[in-house]
Parts: C-alpha cells; structure tokens; sequence
DNA sequence: CACAAAATCCCCAATATTGGTGAGTCATGG
DNA sequence: CCATGACTCACCAATATTGGGGATTTTGTG
C-alpha cells in the first residue's frame, strides 16, 4: 500500500479526488488537507510515501511546501498538480525536487498512475508539462548557433584541459605532447575563438559548448 | 488517424510492435523499417505524423537519424525509445528535439498513449527517463550547495569581470580601483575558491554559479 | 571607542602566458 | 604527385599573472 497526503485547497476538489483515491487498490490515503503551513509536520506524523501538493494554496505556497518537506525529508517523493501550466511555475518545482508534475485532470487514473510511478522511483510529468521541460533543457544545453566554429579534435582537447585549469604545463604532460605544441594549439584556438587569454578561452568553450 | 512510421532493427519486436500499432484505433502505421539510414526519404514521402524511433540501430544511429528528421521537418513529432538508460543518450535526444523518450516496454498501450500525447503537442517521457531529466534539469539550475563560500560584493564583482575574459588592467577600469587593488581582491579570491589561476576561478565561478 | 572586516593601495621577484616566426612530419584527397 | 590541413616542435621578446611582503582608510558592530 503507497501512503499518500493530499493538500489541495479546493474543497471541492480536495474531496472528490480523496473519495477517489481512498477507494483505488494499492493506496492509502493517510490525509487530505487544505493548507501546506503544516505539511512538514504532518509529513513528520503521517511518513507518507509520496505527497500530492498543489501549487496555488493560501498561505504557504506548495513551492514553498516542496521545499519545506524536502527540506526535512528528502526520501519523501512530492507530486505536484496545478490548472496553470506556468514556465516559472514548473522550473522553480523541478529545481526544488519535485517527484512529478501534473495538470489538474478530469481523469482520476491519471492520478493513480502518477502515484504508482513516482513511488517506484520514476518521475511523472503530464505530456504539455514534459514539452515544457525538455523545451527549457534544449535552450539551456543545445548547441548554440555557432557551432561553425570548427576545433580540430586536438584543439578540442587542450581547451578542455583548459576548462579544467590546467596550466600549459600540465597540459603538455596529459597530452603528452611538448609544451611548444601546446603553445602552438592554444594559438589557433585563441585565433578561432577570437579571443587572447585562458579565462576569455574557457568562457566561451563553456558557454558554445565546444568541449 | 494518427499517422506513424516505425524504426526498429529488432525483427520480432519490430513486427509484433507493427501488429500492434496496425490495429490500434486512431493510429495508421505507414511502414516499419530495420534501417534510419533512408529516413529522412521515408519521412518525406509518407509525411507521417509520428515516427518511433529506436536507439540502438545499425549504420546511422537513432540520434543521428533524429536530428536529419528534424533537420528536414522539424514539424515531425520524434519519439525515441530504447532498452538502455543511458543519460548521455537521453541528453543527445532532448538537445536534438525528441519529442518524447520512452523505455521499451511490454505494454503496448504504453505506445499508443505516448504516440497520443505527442501528436496533441505534448511529450511522453517514461517514468525513469522522466527522473533523469529532472535530475539533469535540477543539477545544473539548482542553486549549488558551495554557497557557503563567502566572496564580498567586491570579489564578486572583480570575479566577474574575470568571468567575461577581462584583464587585470581592464578590471581596474571597469571597477574604478587601481591594478594593485584587483591584483589584492584576486588573490583573496583564489583563496577562498582554492584556486591559483584565472581559468581554475572562471570554471568554479561558472560551476557553482557564484556570480 | 575599539575592533574586525572590507576595501584600498604600493613594491618586488619569480613564473606564466602571449604573439611572432619558422619548420618538419604525416595522412588525405584531388 | 602535389596541395592542404592537422599535428608536431623550437626560439625569442614582450606582457601578464602570481605570490610574497606591508600599509591605510572606511564601515559597521559590540
């Protein structure tokens, strides 16, 4: 049996998805509650194994919840739900370690499910909360436009030592290549990377993702 | 009806996968090939709405095939999925607009919801893939926990400058203060940061996100 | 007020980096 | 077979950075 604690202001709501879960096979459902300002300690008492948290809650905000139960309970997985599909909303969730992210579904299975796989160590995320995701993650990490920059694999090499820090020194030695040639490689890369010290160097490998 | 093309090299999985997707309702599968190589041809001529992609294929890898598909019709919705968890791959994927990233599973309902929710716009992630993307996600935007190191607002502003490839001298400009005071403010830096040089600070500046 | 932390400035010497020039090998493709 | 690009190595001079001193002023706090 998954232990589950429900906090959702709407009463409405908060009701009818409790009749829903208390009646689904495989879950307990230990409370249902319409503010978050008490959710560490109830987490505290109730030990459940996954939190259903809506995001707009009076007083304390289900962020702020989220981060709250992390906070003294890590282990315990937190599902978000929300009517709103806010940019802000989802990233700030994710960075705080939400388990999973669901829009507020006419369809109670998709609740269940969501429980199921977050208390097996998954993630749950609803289909148009997932593009948002990955769309956020592709701008952050996909290769930025000048990828026409064209390193040879040893220049790629040394400025990755570079971004480690090393000196020429060390580089010549994890090369494995004389200090002169590693000059001569930091040179052309200082040319094709338009710029003339190891700090401008590195910034921009780290930022065109080169290395 | 949903039009879809499958690619999978496995033969049994391949045809009992096409069994499956020919008789599901609302899907029309255009084709099932062992082979990405002719994808981007295969694409053009059956204009399908979804393509499966598998991972692991021989000569041109489901990534590679992936990004040729988008590079050609970018409208195309790209659902990989595969048997490995592998994070450099689910990180390829993503980075090259996969619109959904499913684990080869035995429940072939599984495919058709994933194929539902990418047509209507959203993305399908499996459970765990969905983890490692959170995961992925939170290490890199969540604050790191290094915040205990202590720069003043001066060493902070010196750093990034730093961060932006400026020199000692272009520093003391930029920040109104004499080169030996920069020089003064970077040796504390390198202190704190347990670094000797400026590429080692710009690295761990960027890393722990301390400017 | 006295104290500490932050910020400012200066000098010197040892290293490291940068920029310029030149040149040899090796593999690849026209 | 020649051209080209990648990789290798060397030398020199000019700058820049680093690491070690020491010192003063400002600012906020007990």
């Amino acid at each position: 049996m998954i232990s589950v604690l429900l906090f959702e202001d709407n009463k409405n709501f908060r009701e009818s998805l409790s009749l829903y879960l208390a009646s689904a096979e495989g879950i307990w459902l230990s409370g249902a509650f319409a503010d978050a300002t008490e959710a560490v300690k109830l987490v505290r008492k109730y030990k459940p194994d996954v939190v259903l948290m809506d995001i707009q809650m009076p007083h304390l905000s289900g962020i702020d919840a989220l981060r709250a139960i992390k906070a003294a309970s890590k282990d315990t997985k937190v599902m978000m739900q929300t009517v709103f599909e806010d940019d802000d909303k989802v990233f700030a969730a994710i960075c705080a370690g939400a388990n999973g992210y669901i829009l507020k579904n006419p369809r109670p299975d998709t609740y269940v499910q969501a429980i199921f796989d977050v208390y097996n160590g998954g993630s749950h995320l609803s289909p148009s909360i997932a593009t948002k995701v990955l769309t956020m993650f592709q701008h952050q990490f996909a290769k930025s436009e000048q990828t026409y920059i064209q390193l040879t694999p040893r220049e790629k090499e040394v400025l990755q030592c570079m971004v480690k820090g090393m000196s020429y020194k060390m580089i010549a030695d994890a090369c494995d290549i004389s200090f002169n040639t590693v000059h001569t490689h930091i040179k052309k890369i200082y040319e094709k990377l338009h710029v003339n010290s190891a700090p401008e160097a590195v910034v921009k490998a780290l930022e065109w993702k080169l290395v």
